[in-house]
DNA sequence: TTTTAAACGAGACGGTACGTCCCGTCTTCAA
DNA sequence: TTGAAGACGGGACGTACCGTCTCGTTTAAAA
């Protein structure tokens, strides 16, 4: 199991997701993670409620607080067990023609948020995150960076095939791509599809063809 | 003045709906948007407080239902109060330099978003307008689109001089520009300044010139 | 016209019920002591207010305050307003039978307290009184003494007719007499009717007739 | 202890309605009713609020809506808590004369009237069940029917004795002696003291000796 | 097995803020 | 020039949740 709770110390100086914790709390945490989400889904986040969650996650809140230190910080969890890969890390698929992997990794982005319940749970938690640091850190960290990174790598590994000039930054050119996608979604400035995404893709695609 | 107060009707020549504006005393008004200000710079969006800007504003409550829905409301319009240029209107330097006007429009919101007062007000919009569509629909309308387009405008000006390839889409750019910035800010993946600025822009500019 | 505004001083020095005061307020004034009397009569005293009284008479909140300090004197205005007869004085009938007189008097007072219109006004006056002792002193001045006086001068002159006791004091047996249907109108400890009234009658008569 | 809160539930068997009264906090409890008596006596009922309750007696205010409906409720308990005797029910001494029996009562009656604090909280009671009829219903059951009926009773002992003449009703008689005081005292007509008492009981037993 | 300590559900508690209702005063505007 | 209409600063309402704190009751580990 790859849930990583780690907004919260625990009553123990270290508390990895280690088998007595799981053990005692698997029943409820599981229940309140899926309350939460079926609950962001439904009322919204702003009419999310600890007692709201405990409540349908049949918890009492104590049993809510002693594992998280916040909303912010269940609804992260939410986020991430809905979002979870055995080991968090994220490869892109290499299928040696850049142009087609990140056309792939922009549209299944486009699609994620597009998905009216993944919506509302990943704009809850990006709005918690502008009030809760030690959240929006960990947000970075444990899917955001991730999922730039690979971007990155995937870009750099298209240097050395050629298919991507010498000179650009790998990195900028991953947030080149994911930066417009998610200020249009965030901020409804426009239709988001996959249209937009291939617009942007192509856009930057020219920008760091080999010259 | 030309404070711009969309969240409510405005002495347009009918106003069914909302309370007549013409009554609305100038004093509590101006005191109500100072104190938004002053108290989310000085406690943060989280705990502004509805009660909190009353006191603070020397206000009674009611003056503040009276003429704004919503906290998101008196925040936009605090944000607005701020931002308000003589018409709403915005419009770019065309020195004749495609490259120098966007450099300093792209520098110029980064600087905006770096101010720590300023910072805390658009972050706690932002996060508002993920639950009150009202609001985020004005605000894109009032705030974002125009800044857009006026980059837009300066991109389409660009095609005309040569600068800018003619194939290229002004809107897409546009959001290409800012979409990065703007994803870095929000969700501090990495520093944001005229480095980083210049950066995203150096990259479009290298996809947009002419071929 | 006999309305006594007396809770209030008015404008000037001393306010009479002179000519030109009533002239302008007439017509308000006769429909707030309406709309009062309405008010108490629907919605009950707890729920009436002062801007419910304003927007049912078509007046300005500042006309009642204009003329009345508290929601108190306005009732008792209604009140006084619904007893009225032409001078404030009472008297109670001699027909030559105490009795028959005390029991006609009796009777009257059960059937004011009964009706459903009345009892809600009495009752609001009753429990606004315990609050404001000037109302409180000005009804028992223009309403409860008059009652009460005229009761006991009434069997005053049945000593002197002989057919009450001599070492009576009338003052005593008036009170005897209505002190029981109040008690039991105000706090509802039984049916209060005719029945009630004439056993009260009775047993008091038994101890005041002549010995 | 044998305060009886007679407006909600109380530990009886089947508690359907209401929450669960034996998880009731004491501490709260009692300083909620110590509040509300030192409120009433100290700013009268008309300035008693929830909140100022709740304040005086360090508690929450959802604490005080959840174990009473109605400041008429918290006012009878707070009543009934000062009355208190071990269960309620009141019995008169019978020394073997009705007259002095009676007198003794009558006078305790107005004493109790005439204390200050006292007087401020039946007045508020009073004044309050003139709207409220559940808990008017209440006070009538829990503190004037037994008054009446002891008196009744004591009264029906006299007959039985041959101090009082058989055909009079003494349920009657109660309501003849404490009519006349409550109506005084109310209505502040006129002094109430032991002479007034007398004077009523001098009456009445005129009326009810043995012919 | 039995004991026993933790985690658990339930929910009362002291609080804070909500959004609403009125208060009594003050201001505007149409008749 | 008055008076209806209603905005204003303010206080209290009754409600919703917060995060903490008892309460018994499981329940699973150590004894």
């Amino acid at each position: 199991m790859n849930h990583l709770n780690s907004m919260e110390p625990g009553p123990r100086p270290v508390t990895p997701p280690g088998p007595d914790v799981s053990r005692r709390s698997g029943r409820a945490h599981k229940a309140i993670l899926a309350a939460t989400r079926e609950l962001v889904a439904e009322v919204g986040y702003q009419r999310l409620t600890i007692e709201g969650i405990a409540s349908a996650a049949g918890v009492g809140k104590q049993t809510i607080y002693r594992w998280w230190r916040s909303k912010a910080a269940i609804l992260f969890d939410a986020v991430l067990d809905a979002n979870s890969q055995e080991d968090g890390s994220v490869e892109l698929p290499n299928t040696g023609d850049v142009e087609a992997d990140l056309r792939l990794v922009l549209r299944e982005s486009v699609a994620a948020m597009v998905d009216p319940d993944n919506d509302r749970l990943q704009r809850a938690i990006t709005a918690e995150i502008q009030t809760d640091l030690a959240v929006a850190g960990e947000l970075v960290r444990r899917l955001l960076r991730p999922q730039l990174d690979a971007t990155q790598a995937r870009i750099a590994a298209g240097i050395r095939d050629g298919q991507v000039d010498g000179s650009v930054d790998p990195g900028m050119v991953a947030e080149l791509l994911f930066g417009p996608v998610f200020h249009r979604w965030l901020l409804r400035t426009g239709d988001l599809d996959d249209a937009f995404a291939d617009g942007v893709l192509d856009l930057v695609l020219t920008g760091i063809r080999p010259r």
